[in-house]
DNA sequence: TTGACTTGTCACCAGCAGGTGACTATTCTT
DNA sequence: AAGAATAGTCACCTGCTGGTGACAAGTCAA
């Protein structure tokens, strides 16, 4: 830009950088599904040989698309603006904002769904790398929700992991369906009610420990 | 069989059962992406033009093999030999046990995995015969869940629906990966270790209550 | 036996997918 | 200015898909 006055219509850097804003763009408007080099190359407005020549061919094509980070968002974009504050609340609390700001972080998202749902049925090229970046934003994730009574009992982990889980479940599912098993998937109030849920669960199950009083509802049968 | 002495090759009822049986093998062995009029017709050993003349295309095709119900299992095939000693139980442990064999039974079905990993991602002509057969499915589980807990506690419902969907999603993610946020999810352990903390969770939050003193761990913060 | 009807086979079509070789045109180096 | 290297275009291949028309062979009723 700077050593070069005129910009030159010969750019290989701006045709990679259309190319992958191209894969992008067919996975948001017509989902995985459509993703192929002609597709890709279609939207991009480029001829499909670059992808073979740039990239070495469609898996290269996506493991570099989906390593570039652009699908899931991190672990502050879905904590909200000061993920501090966040920190300094009680245990169940906490517990219960996170998933609040899980929920609404993800169901504003198409594009992460559609790949959320492309990994649930296929075993391709890019499920491998969201594999290790996943993992690495499940890490962060339990550091926001560890807590003396998460660390303590080991239920309440896999608990959490379920509730993770089943989230992203009704969210996928949201997106063909209304209503699962009663529940509207679809509509605020519906998501109204799973956040509220959560919150009563975590107040039962951790905020009376924490509350100070070790009470016997610390304990469960074996 | 009993009015016609000699078996006839040219048997259309048999033959349409043949290519009814190969969408279920089709599926089964290729997964659902593979689902199409050349695929049934090779599997099948038959001509691909007799599924437009007999069942006049694809989609009428899976409507009828959806509608023949044999891919998603019976209530009673999960709820274990005798479903009327499970509705004796006390609810908590109603609650854990209707888990624990919707895990086992879902476990080992992976034609079932496989269709619900596709309604996850397609919107197409199974998805909306399912979509009745599983409310109605639902229902039935609901009844065999519901009790004075879950009846008067609607965040309970609610909680259960979550588990149900986070066990569902996690059985379909277990065909591609082998780990959910540290948990194993192909291993009997990893799976047991979701088990007995959905029974902790259940006797926390229902077991108290169900034992009679109604102590203060029934209430929740607003 | 004749003729109508149905079952099943075969050949073919258009359309789209992934993939490649050969070409033109621009840019950079010397 | 000459020539190498590279960006981008075009035409074409194979192989698959869904879909259809024409025909051979078996079956049944009159």
């Amino acid at each position: 830009m700077s050593d070069s006055p005129t910009r030159p219509q010969r750019d290989r850097a701006a045709t990679e950088a259309r190319i992958l804003a191209a894969v992008g763009e067919v996975l948001a408007r017509e989902g995985f599904a459509a993703i192929g080099v002609n597709a890709i190359a279609r939207e991009a407005a480029v001829d499909k040989v670059l992808i073979y020549r740039y990239f070495g061919g469609l898996p290269e094509l996506l493991k570099i698309w989906g390593s570039s980070g652009r699908f899931w968002p991190s672990v502050n974009e879905l904590l909200g603006p000061r993920p501090e504050d966040l920190l300094s609340l009680p245990e169940a609390e906490r517990f219960a904002r996170f998933f609040e700001h899980f929920i609404d972080g993800l169901r504003g998202r198409p594009l992460t769904l559609e790949i959320l749902a492309a990994e649930v049925q296929q075993r391709n090229e890019l499920t491998a790398i969201l594999e290790t970046e996943r993992e690495a934003w499940g890490e962060q994730a339990a550091q926001v929700l560890a807590g003396p009574a998460l660390s303590r009992r080991p239920e309440l982990r896999t608990l959490s992991l379920l509730l993770i889980a089943g989230v992203q479940y009704l969210l996928l599912r949201s997106r063909h369906i209304r209503i699962f098993g009663g529940l509207e998937v679809r509509s605020d109030e519906g998501w109204a009610e799973i956040k509220s849920s959560i919150r009563a669960t975590a107040y039962h199950l951790i905020g009376a420990a924490a509350a100070g009083s070790s009470r016997d509802s610390d304990r469960e049968p074996s």
